[in-house]
RNA sequence: CGGGGUGUAGCGCAGCUUGGUAGCGCGCUUCGUUCGGGACGAAGAGGUCGUGGGUUCAAAUCCCGCCACCCCGACCA
């Protein structure tokens, strides 16, 4: 039984200046969390709680599919992940320190190479396979901008899981699971989200190692992605089919396009002080589509290689450097009078810069781009007939209305908080540390990995960016820091009343937080419960006299859009949660066994 | 890491332009009244004004350095 009188915490009665996302302010000003350092919180008693329901959910769904929970250490050696080359590529994020001895080590960023090694050093059979081991511990990340709260700290508390296997079909199997584990699992805390489609590589995004080739059938990754404003990754989902990937993960193929129009011959207009898309545009009148935008870029080979994209997309540098490899962008125009900057045309390029460009910029289409001269463009430029496309490249960023590569209907595009993945980096791991079993023919063979996460903190703050009204929280029942909270008010038997109800509940099962304050007026206490949500809220009032109680269902949905939108506090500014008076005695009956 | 902004009591803020004994609201303590929608009265506690240096008779205020935090961007789960 939590009591408010004894709760460590207080609520705010103003917004912590320092919170910007509607669900991070609320579990500042209910008392859930504390910030400690940018992007390092505390989580007091009523947020260790939410946090530990989410993780007991998780683990309950993960031990169903026979998986096996360890503790990884939050400190490790830095070796291993100079073997996998993470360590090299995700440098600046990671956090390093040394021993006294003068060794490197890091705070944890990621399970996989100390899962791999446990797995080579425990097991020598295939009869230890199929293996499924997760954990629930923190990670961190150095970010260089920690922000949105918690859900993009630099230390968070995942769950974690990797599976190894023999062959293809059982890492199939073990990805299969898991996805299956991951649909109970978020069903469960009652957060909104979507499975989606995403990119192999190590960190989901493009990568040299992406593999979203998916040889073993099936999607190569997929994410699980709540909608929310405050997220940060976005995803595009057809409006006809079922589709749906991350943007990253879009690929769009060849442009349809009628060969056969004829085009005017092409032309060089004076366009004088129109060195980006927007000025050209404005001056031109003509939508940004209708241009062809061209980057330059220089390659690690010391090549320049130019990227066109329509005007009104922008090129994706992640993705052109899965192409490429690494590539900075070209600004050394003193050097190369001969590329003059802000009026790039395809069709005017020097011979040693190679032409790359969006499947959009297809034969036949015709586009107002750069004349190669400092305040020039060209227009009826045609691909095919005025310029050639040496290669093509899927790296332009997706629009809104762009075709479903399944359907070509139109695409939605959608702000999201990843809240979980599941990859299949397959023998990326177990080569790197040679992790083998021997088979039942006596020789050695290569296991292969899934890995599977689940961000638990990001859990918490991603309920509570979907959960909430004008007024406060409205946790989901499973995850809610209590099952009731009994507000007493008045200054007669309300207080020692709620308590022994509490009792009576506790005994029952069901956890209650109790407002036993004395002295603290009703409009306090109204305003604390319904901001930190707990889903039903038994007043012990004024209609105790009577032998009455009053129910409030704070998970009821609110009655109008309004009322959920409003910013303001107090009971004018939405509507009251449903409410029912019943009597004293039947109260544990009516909790117990909800109607 | 680029750009912008802010550091004054637990929280939210004013004061800084024009240097002169540090203020307001909420919260907190004590007493009394009140008790179903953020009560009222009275009396209190609480701040090296982020930090180091400089200018000055005198610095929260002016100057320089540093640190922390927030926002936009790049990056990331």
């Amino acid at each position: 039984m939590l009591l408010m009188s004894r709760l460590f915490s207080r609520t705010l009665r103003e917004d912590p200046a320092d919170a910007e996302t509607p669900g991070h302010r609320l579990l500042l000003r209910a008392g859930y969390v504390r910030r400690v350092a940018a992007g390092v919180y505390a989580w007091l008693p009523l947020g260790r709680t939410v946090l530990d329901n989410v993780a007991r959910i998780v683990r309950a769904e993960m031990d169903a599919i026979g998986a096996q929970e360890v503790v990884l250490p939050a400190l490790v050696p830095r070796e291993p992940y100079d073997v996998t080359g993470r360590a090299a590529e995700d440098g600046p994020s990671l956090f390093g320190l040394r021993d006294r001895r003068g060794g490197d080590y890091l705070l944890a960023p990621a399970p996989e190479e100390i899962f791999a090694q446990l797995v080579k050093r425990e097991c020598s059979s295939y009869k230890d396979m199929p293996l499924i081991l997760y954990q629930v511990g923190p990670k961190f990340r150095d970010e260089a901008r920690p922000r949105s709260g918690l859900s993009r700290a630099r230390e968070f508390l995942t769950k974690d899981s990797c599976s190894f296997d023999l062959d293809d079909a059982g890492l199939a199997k073990s990805y299969e699971r898991h996805r299956e584990a991951y649909i109970k699992i978020f069903d469960r805390l009652g957060v909104d989200y979507r499975v989606v489609m995403a990119l192999g590589g190590r960190s989901g995004r493009a990568g040299r190692e992406g593999t979203a080739s998916g040889a073993t059938g099936g999607a190569a990754a997929e994410e699980f992605l709540a909608p929310a404003e405050a997220g940060e990754d976005t995803f595009a989902a057809c409006t006809m089919c079922d589709y749906a990937a991350t943007v990253e993960a879009v690929r769009i193929g060849p442009a349809d396009v009628d060969a056969t129009v004829e085009h005017p011959p092409m032309e060089s207009l004076d366009t004088p002080g129109t060195p980006t898309i927007e000025t050209l545009c404005a001056r031109l009148d003509i939508p940004a589509s209708a241009t062809l935008k061209n980057l330059l870029v220089r390659t690690a080979a010391g090549g320049i290689v130019a990227v066109g994209v329509p005007g009104d997309r922008d090129v994706d540098l992640d993705r052109l450097e899965a192409v490429l490899g690494p590539v900075e962008i070209f600004d050394d125009f003193a050097g190369r009078p001969d590329l003059a900057k802000g009026y790039i045309g395809p069709q005017a390029l020097p011979a040693d810069v190679r032409y790359l460009a969006d499947p959009r910029v297809a034969p036949g289409t015709a586009w107002v781009t750069g004349a190669g001269e400092s305040d020039r463009h060209a227009v009826n430029v045609v691909c095919g007939r005025d310029f050639a496309v040496a290669d093509y490249v899927d790296v332009a960023t997706l629009l809104p209305g762009d075709p479903c590569p399944r359907c070509g209907a139109e695409l939605s595009l959608t702000r999201a908080i990843e809240i979980g993945h599941i990859r299949r980096p397959g023998r990326e791991y177990c080569d790197a540390f040679e992790v083998d079993v021997l088979g039942p023919d006596g020789r050695p063979g290569r296991l292969t990995m899934g890995s599977y996460g689940i961000e638990i903190s990001r859990v918490v703050a991603t309920l509570a960016e979907q959960h909430h009204d004008a007024r406060g929280l409205r946790w989901p029942r499973e995850v809610a820091p209590a099952d009731v909270h009994i507000v007493a008010t008045g200054k007669d038997a309300q207080i020692p009343v709620a308590l022994q109800l509490a009792e009576e509940l506790e005994a029952r099962g069901l956890r209650v937080l109790v407002d036993d304050r004395a002295g603290v007026s009703p409009g306090v206490k109204f305003t604390d419960a319904e901001l930190i949500g707990v889903p039903m809220i038994l007043v012990v009032g004024r209609r105790l006299a009577d032998g009455l109680v009053e129910l409030r269902d704070r998970r009821a949905r609110p009655r109008s859009a309004a009322a959920a939108a409003e910013p303001a506090a107090g009971l004018a500014a939405g509507e009251a949660d449903p409410r029912v008076e019943i009597p004293v005695a039947d109260v544990v009956g009516h909790l117990v066994f909800p109607p």
